[in-house]
RNA sequence: GCCCAGGUAGCUCAGUUGGUAGAGCAGCGGACUGAAAAUCCGCGUGUCGGUGGUUCAAUUCCGCCCCUGGGCA
């Protein structure tokens, strides 16, 4: 079975990555991150990556391989995760997917269309055009080109209004004419099984709550303090609970304050992947917190 | 005990010259294809503190009571 993989999803703090462990080692798995911001090398704290021994336990792959100054994509995920497949495949082992990102979900079981680079000077400018003329101007020009686009995205939706003008600029053809090609995924969904850690949600705000305080007596002030040095512009700088720690750091704001805000900020995001897991990926089983461990051993019994 | 200011959505408050009320935040739902821990869209009935009175009609006016601040004793 050559595309054999489990997938775990879950929103942040629901027990994915002590999951994915327990079943890599039930198993003989590697586990493989699935999210955009465990990445990032420097930022281990603040984004709740697998500490020194639980990576030791099990292999672990796409974990603070890139350094936050550089800006991680899907793009860069795809190509990563075939990667890691093929580093599993070669090991023998089964490869677990594991992440809060159901984006990179999505590009892993779908695909994403081969698109050429743009430009960070274009990416720039057009980013810099848009402040300057105001959200309303700026999508009345991308409706301009590429109507299909404007017509679907409100000018207030910084992300796709840019990334649909910046595409067009660059290539002459809509968004939509690109992402209508086809595209092989590096997993093929029907040969793996998604699984989705569902926590009622009063449990699940309660250990993101828990999680943050945890983070700061680990030392998330000074990682926010070593992180300082970035651009604000990269990636990285959108790690929840930054902001709020480079705001203490400055001294406008409370670490109460702080505190409080991450923990809000946190629940919101977890807000957001419940619905993306609920409505994009509604043929995964869900698993509310008790039936985890009984998955963990059903499954490892396969693996063996 | 007296005086003053308040008691309106989970929270902070606005408002109704009498025709049963609305913002922000929280919360909830949704979108999502190369920055996605991002970005965006949508959803507001609540004994208007209680109780009597005036009125066709009271959350709005009047009386009394309760609660919370502050002041005077």
């Amino acid at each position: 079975m050559q595309g054999e993989a489990v997938l775990i999803a879950g929103a942040t703090a629901s027990g994915k990555s002590a999951a994915a462990l327990a079943l890599a080692e039930a198993m003989g798995g590697v586990v493989i991150n699935t999210d955009s911001m465990q990445v990032y090398r420097e930022a281990r704290i603040l984004t709740a990556r697998p500490g020194e021994e639980e990576m030791a336990r099990v292999p672990h792959l796409l974990y603070g391989h890139v350094p936050v100054s550089e800006n991680y994509s899907v793009a860069r995920f795809v190509r990563d995760a075939a990667a890691a497949l093929k580093t599993a495949r070669s090991m023998g082992r089964v490869p677990i997917f594991v992440g809060g990102t159901g984006l990179y979900f999505a590009a892993l079981t779908q695909g994403l269309v081969d698109m050429p680079p743009i430009s960070r000077e274009l990416r720039e400018a057009l980013r810099v055009r848009r402040q300057q003329i105001g959200a309303e101007a700026f999508h009345a020009a991308l409706a301009a080109r590429d109507p299909a686009a404007a017509a679907r995205l409100s000018p207030s939706d910084t992300t796709r209004v840019l990334r649909a003008y910046e595409v067009f600029e660059a290539t002459g053809r809509p968004l939509a004419e690109w992402q209508e090609q086809d595209s092989s995924p590096p997993l093929l969904g029907a040969d793996s099984i998604g699984v989705v850690l569902d926590p009622p949600r009063e449990d699940l705000y309660r250990r993101i709550d828990a999680r943050f305080l945890g983070m700061l007596a680990a030392g998330a002030l000074e990682e926010a303090a070593r992180l300082r040095d970035g651009d604000p512009a990269q990636p990285a700088s959108k790690i929840l609970g930054l902001r709020e720690l480079w705001a203490v750091l400055d001294g406008v704001m409370s670490l109460s304050d702080a505190t409080v805000a991450a923990q809000l900020a946190s629940r919101h995001y977890a807000k957001r992947q419940m619905t993306w897991f609920r409505n994009r990926m509604a043929g995964w089983r869900r698993l509310n917190g008790e039936e985890v461990d009984g998955f963990v051993a059903e499954a490892g019994a396969l693996g063996e």
